[in-house]
RNA sequence: GCGCGAUUAGCUCAGUUGGUAGAGCAACUCAUUUACACUGAGAAGGUCGCAGGUUCGAGUCCUGCAUCGCGCACCA
């Protein structure tokens, strides 16, 4: 076959984005240019060059990619391809996780299908099971994050549970404790009675649930629970002051009634937080396992008394029913207060909302517990400050005002987690009057408070809290290069998912170490749902795997796909017929490469070419162009700059300017030529333009058409 | 209960400061040997959730309502 273009036997084949992507991705990484520091030393940026840094949202050391990953991969990607193309030093750190509850949620699944059990191993045992587990996994994720292309410098990779990272982490703690916004407090907390450990507000879930409402006769009273088999330890009737209908009652006054097991003296209290339209305006408090009780027997200094055990089984307060687990015994409880004839009438359509662990959906149940708390109101503070002065720039801008609101009413954040896998604390316990003490040498051995020998805390770290201080931890608080290069980061990308979970946690920690904010611009995408629009789940069955498109259609159409029209905070529907689409795309490119490279090897590269009127006026269009989706690109609007280069590309350069091209080719002369300089700067552009959607299909173009032999990955962006 | 968001073509969604509605996919009609069938040309498809208001002019601004989704909340 005739090839006087010298073009390459592959650009004759349809685009094989398999036979290609990996090849370019071992390219990249060989020639260094993820790292910034290469990028100067090889002359690709200027030493003074202003920085730009993404800290990637650290990953699940033992996941694997799913399409929310690929999501942020991508819009993380095209961020620091645009960057560094432009010049910027820019730097795109990779990390892991060792998501401290999430991986010991699914290690201890598999122990279950082993028969085995964590309750039956010793800390140390567990720990060093799950760590060997999650670095075994870890390549699995990586080599995941490089198929997707992510120009991430490898060289800077960190994990979660680094030693370095260990030590910013212990000495935030610290630094927390001196100041005074860290204590052991023995409070409410969620419990779930499945997981044995307690969570943070955040990690508790609400549903509506429909129950029956019990009304039961309480001496002269008549309450309403749906609680039933918490009343044993009641002993408070609480009634607002101003209710008309108990003003013959006296606060502290006491009565004697009848109640489950035996006569008992109840103590009457009047507090305001009481709703005198609900139920009968009256009700027993338990404040052990209810946060709004505990708070009225804060107030009122009353007992408090456990009912439940941790496992969720009544104690022996609970006298016949001792032992019994609260599911079983409320049918049972209710039957005696029948028998015993307390109960009034029963409401079977009742509707709540019930607590639950967001992992396994059990049951919430409170219970009071020493742990550490921080003290975020003053932290809240500092960050609500940079937030309302907009230093922070929130990316759809909502978000800043759902921050400002949970910011305002933050409560004080439950750092303790009764797991193993995760940063340990470090503290000691005094189990007599306890005391906790932020002990990081190992020093304290007896209570400062009654003198007893104190116990190492056995309790981890929320993982929350070490991730809130990933971005100054990751670059090397306080000392590091990179810190001082890098910090603040210029965007944070993450799931709006965990807008308070993490970016508001790590805003307020960042302020608090460093005295900065940890980024200047949070960009927050939506959830990846299934094609018809539903959020994605295993017992559904509808979970679409990333790399199940990318190694169908190539890592290329599969990121354009994510990209064109999916504006931040909306979620995405992922609908296979999308990326297909896009990789039709790639192919076009392809195609349309061969054509211009058959068509313009006989016009030198350096001859200067007066362009005709159509022509010139394609070019002043291509350039409008790119002025447009370069203000585009810096208003984080990939999803518009994306869609006008497939356009543009398909619709403008392969449809129009190509084939008028034809007939001005064969014609010959200044009108040939000028085609043909079309043609040349057309393909140029673009290919340039497009290589941060579609890094790999790009750099394999820009070979064949680029003599410098600069990837392109480092090369210009198109100036206007 | 409070708050936030959504409601635009069959589907998924754009629509910047108010100026006669756009894209992709799907469906429809043609075209078929040189860049590309992973193609080209063309046509069709929407009283922009409803009701008011501001305006010369509203998908866009204001008010109310409806439906869906999501947060937050100590009414037992």
């Amino acid at each position: 076959m005739e090839n006087p273009a010298n073009i390459p036997e592959k650009l004759f084949k349809p685009y094989s984005a398999a036979g290609t992507e990996g090849r370019i991705y071992k390219l990249w990484e060989k020639s260094g240019f993820f790292n910034p520091d290469t990028c100067i030393e090889k002359g690709h940026t200027k030493p003074d060059a202003e920085s730009f840094s993404i800290i990637m949202p650290p990953t699940n050391a033992n996941g694997s990619l799913h399409a929310g990953h690929g999501l942020v991969m991508t819009l993380e990607d095209i961020m620091v391809r645009y960057k560094r193309m432009q010049g910027y030093k820019t730097l795109w750190l990779p990390g892991l996780d060792h998501a401290g509850f999430e991986t010991q949620v699914v290690y201890e699944k598999k122990l279950e299908k082993e028969d085995r059990s964590r309750f039956d191993m010793s800390h140390e045992e567990l720990y060093k099971e799950i760590l060997d587990f999650t670095l075994t996994n870890s390549t699995n994720i990586k080599s995941q994050i490089r198929s997707m292309g992510a120009s991430c410098d490898w060289s800077r990779e960190k994990f979660t549970l680094d030693p370095d990272i260990v030590t910013t982490v212990y000495s935030t703690f610290k630094k927390l404790s001196e100041d005074k916004l860290l204590y052991r407090g023995k409070r409410i907390i969620s419990w779930c009675p499945k997981h044995q450990t307690s969570f943070s507000d955040l990690e508790i879930a609400d549903e509506e649930r429909m129950d029956p409402l019990y009304y039961l006769k309480y001496g002269p009273f008549v309450i309403a629970t749906v609680r039933p088999e918490t009343k044993f330890g009641d002993k408070y009737v609480v009634m607002h002051p101003l209710d008309p209908r108990y003003s013959e009652y006296a606060n502290g006054q006491k009565i004697d009634l009848e109640w489950i097991n035996g006569p008992i003296t109840a103590t009457i209290i009047k507090d305001d937080s009481i709703d005198m339209e609900f139920g009968t305006g009256v009700m027993t408090i338990t404040p052990w396992h209810d946060a709004a009780d505990f708070a009225i027997a804060e107030r009122h200094k009353l007992d408090k008394e456990q009912i439940i055990d941790e496992k969720g089984k009544l104690l022996p307060i609970a006298g016949e029913f001792s032992g019994m687990h609260i599911s079983k015994a409320r049918k049972l409880i209710v039957e005696k207060l029948q028998t015993k004839g307390l109960v009034e009438k029963i409401d079977d359509k009742y509707k709540h909302v019930v607590r639950t662990c967001y992992k396994c959906g059990t049951l919430i149940e409170p219970q009071i517990k020493s742990q550490w708390f921080v003290k975020m109101k003053p932290l809240a503070e500092r960050a609500l400050e940079k937030i309302n002065a907009d230093e922070i720039n929130y990316i759809p801008e909502q978000y800043k005002k759902i921050t400002t609101y949970w910011l305002e009413n933050i409560i004080d954040w439950n750092i303790s987690r009764q797991i193993v896998w995760g940063i340990p604390i470090p503290a000691k316990i005094c189990d007599s009057c306890e005391e906790g003490f932020v002990d990081l040498d190992n020093t304290q051995t007896t209570c400062t408070t009654c003198g007893k020998e104190l116990r190492q805390d056995t309790d981890t770290f929320d993982t929350w809290f070490s991730s809130s201080q990933w971005p100054f931890a990751a670059l090397g608080y306080p000392e590091s290069p990179d810190f001082k290069n890098y910090y603040s980061t210029d965007v944070l990308e993450t799931a709006g998912e965990i807008i308070f979970f993490w970016v508001s946690r790590m805003i307020m920690l960042g302020l608090y170490v460093t005295g900065e904010i940890p980024f200047e611009t949070v960009y927050l995408h939506g959830l990846v749902l299934d094609a018809k629009g539903q959020k994605m789940s295993k017992s559904k069955g509808n979970v679409i795997n990333p790399l199940d498109l990318t190694s169908k259609y190539g890592t290329d159409a599969f990121r354009i796909g994510m990209v064109v029209g999916n504006t931040p905070g909306t979620s995405l529907a992922l609908a296979e017929d999308r990326i297909r689409g896009y990789s039709k795309f790639a192919n076009k490119m392809w195609n349309v490469t061969r054509f211009v490279l058959e068509n313009t090897y006989d016009l030198p590269t350096d001859e200067k070419v007066t362009l005709d009127a159509a022509d010139q006026k394609s070019l002043d269009e291509l350039y409008a162009l790119i002025k447009e989706i370069t203000v585009e690109m810096d208003e984080y609007k990939f999803y518009i700059v994306a869609e006008k280069l497939y356009h543009h590309f398909w619709h403008s350069f392969a449809d129009v300017i190509i084939e008028r091209s034809k007939t001005k080719i064969t014609a010959g002369g200044d009108a040939k030529r000028s085609a043909q300089a079309l043609l040349r700067e057309e393909l140029n552009i673009l290919i340039r333009a497009l290589h941060p959607f579609m890094p790999f299909v790009t750099e394999e173009i820009w070979s064949m058409i680029d003599r410098s032999e600069t990837p392109l990955m480092v090369s210009s962006w198109p100036q206007a």
